[in-house]
DNA sequence: CGAAAAACCGACCGGTCGGTCGGTACTTAG
DNA sequence: CTAAGTACCGACCGACCGGTCGGTTTTTCG
């Protein structure tokens, strides 16, 4: 069937260019090596999509599906405020680490070349995030110390300490080295939950 | 005299790239653009500049500079262990947050571009940088819990973790915001130091 | 089969980029 | 004053980029 061909084609478009962004950097990336890549000319390529801007963002929309459906849609299911947190950072984690989903990676980096337009409605979706992770933060908080006026840590800061930790583990992570997603995931509750010396 | 303007002619050739780097991104701001702002010529700023790539350089490297003099180096002068990780966190902050130092959100943006000599040199400077980091949270660690069979935070996932908080603020952080560099140093020291919930 | 639609090719275009170069204005020291 | 060195200009180059387009192959379906 056409339809789902040309669907199938245009995922497939985005999964390599995502790769490739994400090994040289989008700018650094042609339109030809794309298609190459892919065994096309770049005419063909052009063919499924109308601008490399369209591919970026695709792939960065993606990605925050990805987070919605791999994160925040798990997660909501959980009752218990401390136990949803503790998954979204695991989730978080694995989403990030994943090599399959190298989407999420370009979208961290990839700010700048996204023209404006664009750029906002990626902008939105990650603030919905940071929203949804300061809520959690909130609740998490209150379910600890119910009576207490206020910690000195606010949800807002939480939030994004967290988002900075998890976030960042892109630009050290090595597959091949001793500090892996099974040592990394506990380790990183610890200190959201404890600090250092937890 | 003729070699203090060259030296004073680079280094504001350096400040201004670094302005334009980090508002535009360094491939999206040409030569052209960075001798505009100067008002200069192409011409007349490859005098001071053999490449683009020797800019971006030593903007980097600049960038760790100012690391060590006003981070590293009057964090070493501190005796004690959990005081001189305090003091880290606020300058690294201040470092991150002050408007003068653009340089610091170059290198912490912009890897890709740089080609791989240099990549290299600059990634050796950051690792030390990194290690330095370990060794303070294990000396942290070790003052706080002088018997304790280790605790379950290694030094690299607390340096890790910490890296990720301060130098992804920049990526959040917006001035006029309500979330300042006076709430933040505090709230970040805290997390560090007790977790979300102290 | 046969025709329409989808997929694809490859030559091409306008524009921009990093970088070069021969020459000129300005500064400075003897 | 003068000569040398520094700072600078602006026209220019080759390469490459994103994107276009007319035409050809392949697939789909009645």
């Amino acid at each position: 069937m056409a339809r789902e061909t040309l669907v199938d084609s245009r995922q497939e478009i985005l999964r390599t260019a995502a790769r490739l962004f994400q090994q040289r950097g989008y700018d650094a990336t042609s339109m030809n090596d794309v298609a190459a890549a892919l065994k096309l000319s770049k005419g063909g390529l052009y063919h499924h999509f109308q601008s490399k801007d369209e591919i970026l963002f695709e792939i960065m929309d993606h990605a925050m599906e990805i987070t919605q459906e791999r994160v925040i849609n798990p997660v909501r299911g959980i009752a218990d405020a401390e136990e949803r947190l503790r998954a979204l950072i695991r989730l978080h984690i694995e989403v990030v680490l994943s090599p399959r989903d190298r989407e999420i990676t370009v979208m961290l980096h990839e700010n700048h070349p996204l023209p404006p337009a664009l750029r906002k409605r990626i902008n939105s979706r990650k603030k919905e995030y940071v929203h949804f992770l300061e809520n959690l933060m909130a609740e998490a908080q209150k379910v600890r110390h119910p009576h207490s006026t206020k910690g000195k840590v606010s949800p807002r800061a939480a939030a994004f300490a967290l988002l900075g930790m998890l976030n960042w583990i892109y630009q050290w992570y090595k597959p091949e080295g001793d500090l892996q997603a099974q040592n990394l995931i506990p380790q990183f509750t610890e200190i959201i939950f404890g600090g250092i010396f937890a």
